[in-house]
DNA sequence: CGGGCGTTTGAATCAAATCAATTGGAGTGG
DNA sequence: CCACTCCAATTGATTTGATTCAAACGCCCG
């Protein structure tokens, strides 16, 4: 039954494809790979757990901080945020998820939620039940290989964002919050030179650890210097005629040979 | 064998105790609690893996970026630092690790670590590989739930540091980080009204997004105000005679302003 | 059409980085 | 024991990058 699925997930896993943004380039070839493998990992979490769909709409919560833990969530489509809000009322946008991202691993160690899980888009998720799931394990061990890459991934994915929120200038951090998301859209087989950004400037801003009019004043600066350009209405799509176009970007901003613009 | 650890662990993740650091109070009882289920943790493992110990000195490197991964790490004693160097030469410290943590999670998805992990002190790190770790987990279930658990964590802990690195101005995150230590230390049965930082003010700088002179003013800053004392000779030993003052002063830091959602 | 958002942009301000000078220990070797 | 270097840390002066405050624009929707 799973036959079909698992050696795929398997041979995959044996060769690491879906390598964390790597700075440069998006290898089409490594992009093909890790598509192919969200959605194996897809279908054998389908067929063997049969899992609930939930359908969301942007707004809707998935869990909440405090909410006694159960279930993983697996997203099929759409996109969401994972928001982290402090007892003093600090709020934070800590993560953000893709198709085949996996939801509430947070909950696992206290035995309740410790984020707000938040679809940003028309999305839907699988409910997989943390017991149930462990039980399949023992009949499919494939899956045990699949839960841990993923927790796995978002710890390297964590890494990464506290990374670039800790070395790099504002405009930087933007532009890597652009390569990101391209990479992110990239690795699920979707175009990335036409991209919607479906969070607010504040939202970003809150994300990057930075405000709203420094993200808008970051892509302005982006756009004046061609790495992306607007669509002609509305500034929330934004076109990307080369990823890396904005890795050389965050070079620039690095490097003190101020070949940066003003 | 193992049936007296065994439920003595399994009990201990039934309540929630070693909640992350919940910003107000180092409740004496939930760290004991805490500092007993790392103590029966480590007991399991060493009962039922019978890992090899590595002794380590300051310096020392546990795994390194790219190496290939087989072994996850617990260390037993010391504590260490994880560095992330990006492909252009930034390097960040990204996490820090005590009595009980475990490392090498982010080696699991690509089959090759991430970081670098090293010692920053004397410190004995159990190597536990990750086959047999899997193999024993069939035969001692409640090994899986400590290494999901422990998975978990991580990545709540991670979470709680982007926030604090996003959300507070410079003397507030160190304070938090203060805060962060001496918990962390708390929560292992060690005293934290005298803590020795075993890293630099540059290292320190690093891990919180700043530099090294910031660290030092802030420091001076929390000393002028009675929140910490620095003891007679040198200024890496660090009296603090109430860590909730360092909750306060966090607090006092993001009072005048209080920019919630933006 | 007008009101409400989200966004852009400018000017002023402020926090943190940078630059620079000094102090203080730890270690070395005459 | 002292003179010496080396390095971590502190502190001050200055600069810079990001925030804050403010005004205006564009867009969507009732």
């Amino acid at each position: 039954m799973i036959s079909a699925a698992t050696p795929t997930v398997a041979n995959a896993l044996a060769n690491p494809m879906h390598a964390r943004a790597i700075a440069r380039s998006s290898d089409a070839a490594a992009n093909q790979r890790s598509s192919q493998h969200i959605a194996d990992t897809l279908k054998l979490l389908g067929e063997t757990l049969t899992p609930q769909r939930r359908v969301l709409h942007a707004g809707d919560v998935i869990y909440q901080a405090g909410e006694r833990f159960a279930n993983l969530y697996v997203l099929n489509s759409g996109f969401c945020k994972i928001v982290n809000l402090s007892v003093d009322g600090r709020e934070q946008v800590v993560g953000l998820k893709f198709r085949g991202d996996w939801l509430g691993f947070d909950g696992i160690a206290n035995a309740e939620y410790a984020c707000d899980a938040v679809a940003m888009d028309t999305s839907d998720v699988w409910v997989i039940r943390y017991d149930a799931l462990l039980a399949a394990c023992a009949a499919t061990p494939v899956l045990l290989t699949v839960l841990h890459e993923a927790m796995s991934r978002q710890i390297g994915c964590d890494r990464d964002s506290l990374m670039s929120v800790c070395t790099l200038p504002a405009d930087a951090r933007v532009a890597d919050f652009l390569r990101y998301w391209a990479d992110s859209l990239a690795k699920r087989g979707m175009r990335t030179d036409q991209i919607t950004l479906r969070m607010t400037r504040a939202e970003i801003g809150n994300y990057l650890g930075m405000t709203l009019e420094t993200v808008s004043r970051a892509l302005s600066r982006l756009a004046r210097s061609k790495v992306i350009h607007f669509s002609e209405k509305g500034r929330r799509d934004i076109h990307i005629p080369e990823v890396n176009a904005l890795v050389d970007f965050v070079q620039r901003c690095l490097s003190p040979a101020r070949t940066a613009l003003q």
